[in-house]
This record gives C-alpha cells, sequence and structure tokens, in this order.
DNA sequence: CGAAGGCTTGATCTCGGTCAAGGCAGGTGG
DNA sequence: CCACCTGCCTTGACCGAGATCAAGCCTTCG
C-alpha cells in the first residue's frame, strides 16, 4: 500500500508479506473516472484521502500565464490527498481512461492515526519516502539538459510501474503530460524519444510502450 | 519549532503560544560551525536529526557532471535529518558564519515518537507541511523564465527569513549559491537582480541586503 | 466522411549558458 | 603599512539548446 497528497505522492514502503492487517483496507469508498476527468480541483477543501487502485492520474496546477505544470503523476498504489491545510493546491485529473481510485474520510483517518502508532509510524514513513521522490524530481528539474530529464523521466517510470516480464514500460500518459511534467516543449520531449530511439537506447512497440535495450546508457545521460 | 530532513526541510506548524511543553527541548545537543564547514556529508549514515539554530546552511548533491544543485536552503528553526533509509542523500554545509545547529538522537525521537502521539501528529504536519513547500520549489523549478525564478526566490527569502521591521531582506548565501539552487548560472542570477534593481522593484543596501520596493511586480512576475 | 487530438519533424528565433574581463572587499604576508 | 591574492560579484560578447511557429501524419470518434 502507498499514499501521496492532493501536494504530493507518499508510498507506503512495502508491507511485511504477512502483516496482520491494515486498519485502512475496511473504510475507503471506490470510485472510478473516464480519462481526462478531473478528481479534485485545485482550491477544493481537502476533506478526503485518495489511494488509486487502478489507471494513472496527474497532479497539477495552472500557471497564470496559460503554462501548467504537472507536480506529479499517480500511480497504482499511490496514496494522495494528504495535506496540512484545508485546501487543495493542486488540481488531481485522472490520465487513463478507466481510472479507478478508493476515497477516504480525512477525519478518520486522523483519528485512526491517533490511536494506532503503528500506522503513524507508516504514514510517517510514507510521508519521509515520498520527500526523497520529490527531491530526486527537484534534481532531475535541476539538470540543464533536456535529454537528461527525458532519460530520468524514463527510469523513473520504468522503476515505478513495475516493468513487465519482457522489459516493457507502458507510458499512460500523453507526450504533451509529459513535456508539463519535465517543463520542457512537447516538441523536445518528443526530440528527446527519437533521438534515443536512433541511438538505440530504447524502442517503441507503439507510441506508449517502450522498451529499455540499453539500460546503461540511460542512466548515464541523466548521470546521478 | 520547525524540523526538515537531510532530504528536506520541515517546518513546524507554530506552536500554540501556551502549549504544555516540547519533548524534544531536553534532548538536543547544540554545535556551531564556520562558515562553509560541512555539516553531514553525502553519504554519511543518518543517525541524528537537526535543527538549525543560527546561521544558515545548504543542502546539496553533487552532480557527476561537475555541478551542484542545491535542494534547499535551511534557516533558523528549520528542523532537518529525518530521514526514510539509513543514508543520507545531500551533503548539508554550513553558509553563514556562525552557524548553530542542534543534534537529536534518531533512535532516541524515534522511540519518542512512538509513545507521545501528540508529537508524532506534530512530526507527520510538519513533513505533510515541507511536502508543500518542496511543491512549490518545484513549480518554481519547473518555470521557464530565469527572471520568474529569482523573483520566486526572493519573495521566498522575504517570507522565510522574517523580514526586519524596515523590510530589508538579508540574503545570507551567496550569488553562486542562488544560481545552485535555481538551478541558473551565476551570471544569469546577477543579471536578473540588476534588471530588478533598474526597473525599481527591488534596492540594495549591500549585495547581501535589499529592499523589496514593489512588491507587487515582484509577484506579478512570478505570477502564481 | 470530416474533425479533433496526439505525435513527429523542420525552420527560425531567443533566452540563457559560456567565455572573458574587470571591479571590489577582505585576508595574509612581507 | 602596503602588495598581493583570493573569492565574490557584475558586465559584455558570443553561441547553442530549446522554445516557438508551422506543417503534416496518424488514430479515434462522432
Amino acid at each position: 500500500m502507498q499514499v501521496a497528497s492532493i501536494s504530493t505522492t507518499y508510498r507506503m514502503p512495502r508491507m511485511p508479506p504477512d502483516s496482520p492487517y491494515d486498519p485502512m483496507e475496511s473504510c475507503g469508498t471506490l470510485r472510478s473516472y473516464a480519462a481526462g476527468e478531473t478528481i479534485c480541483s485545485q482550491d477544493e477543501a481537502a476533506d478526503y484521502w485518495y489511494r488509486l487502485v487502478s489507471g494513472a492520474a496527474r497532479k497539477c496546477t495552472q500557471i497564470s500565464d496559460g503554462r501548467r505544470q504537472i507536480v506529479d503523476f499517480l500511480l497504482p498504489g499511490d496514496l494522495f490527498g494528504l495535506h496540512v491545510g484545508a485546501k487543495h493546491d493542486c488540481a488531481v485529473e485522472s490520465v487513463a481512461p478507466d481510472t479507478t481510485l478508493l476515497r477516504y474520510q480525512r477525519q478518520q483517518m486522523e483519528s485512526l492515526l491517533e490511536s494506532d502508532p503503528q500506522l503513524a509510524r507508516r504514514v510517517r514513513e510514507i510521508a519521509f519516502a515520498s520527500i526523497d521522490r520529490m527531491q530526486s524530481r527537484m534534481i532531475l528539474l535541476g539538470r540543464s539538459r533536456a535529454l537528461e530529464r527525458v532519460c530520468g523521466f524514463l527510469l523513473e517510470m520504468a522503476h515505478r510501474a513495475q516493468v513487465e516480464r519482457d522489459g516493457t514500460v507502458t507510458l499512460p500518459m500523453s507526450r504533451y503530460d509529459i513535456a508539463d511534467y519535465l517543463a520542457l516543449a512537447v516538441e523536445t520531449v518528443s526530440r528527446s524519444l527519437t533521438t534515443l530511439r536512433a541511438s538505440q537506447v530504447i524502442t517503441f512497440l507503439d507510441t506508449r510502450q517502450l522498451r529499455i535495450v540499453n539500460h546503461r546508457a540511460l542512466e548515464a545521460h541523466c548521470c546521478n
């Protein structure tokens, strides 16, 4: 199980295989969304925690100059909606068709944590872990080269979405989404991918599915 | 009181004025550093939590191409060193002369949290809050324009370091540090500041001290 | 069938990185 | 005390990576 926030994605440290039980399991309600639907909007009250079950979503803010910044992608297992204040500061929208989420009452969760230090510890670790991820992301954004960012993104996706047995990585989001995630122009993302394909680092099964041929090269590009 | 991590800065929500007591107060040990000293290095074991009392520090990673990315600046009140794993992934170095820190045993803190849900909740909120800050920072880094980033940085500093009564903002760090924080070249930072000064948005008392003349314009530049 | 959205490629322009130089302050040693 | 050095900051000139503009292809959907 994993946790995130409207303002960030928290990844749950893997549960011990025979962990006694998950007190959160019981109290969520399921809902599913079509592609492009808004799950919660930018200035909505943050009364719920969500956990993405299947599909994919993007957490993004609108910038006043018309551009859009995608702060995080949410993948199956991610939990989000945790927030300090009462308001969200990012909108969350489904990316893939048939995206399903579990929704939890925030109040209920908080009092649950109050009485269950074990669970509280797990959530704390989730938060710390998520911070590590955001930090990596910041370092990625700090990179000057467009190609480096794209390589870093591919490695992140390959790592997060558990790769198929044959090494196929599926990108549930569009090139536009990737561009806004990496703070690049779509054209630049496209060109970078083309470059990587041309240099035999990756191959495409179709536009949204690729295989990493030369993992070493990918890491070398976004070295560190 | 405020908290951060080797991998992030956590800002403590303001304590209620007459809060009963702070269980963490008792168990820290004080140490002070000269400018440029290493407080903890990149792959050191993360056995302590730290809280910056006075001065300033930078949290940074070395990138293999020789560049340096500053992940966060630590200011008085910030707490850092919280970390999931056993290892740091960033070095922390003092920036200002006479930087002092309190150091806490990580083990001790964790068991303290285990037995004190109230404190645990506070730390959790610290983590959530810090995530909000990192998110803002990511949005800042996502901005294309150099001038926007610098404006955002100035607003952040004005907000974090409590401004003097007369509106003077002190930058404890060098232009090089600012550059590595914003992922820009030093020259670009310098030029941006010059531009802002030329357009009467800010004035300088000296290189490290400035006053925000036109707050509105600053916000307009990094709109949103 | 047409329209719309997603993706790629080409051409051009611009912002910011890089290189180079010089000013200024503080520290050190003669 | 001055001379020198070093680190920090600023400014100018140039160049290149990536944004922007434009066009065309493909798939999907009504």
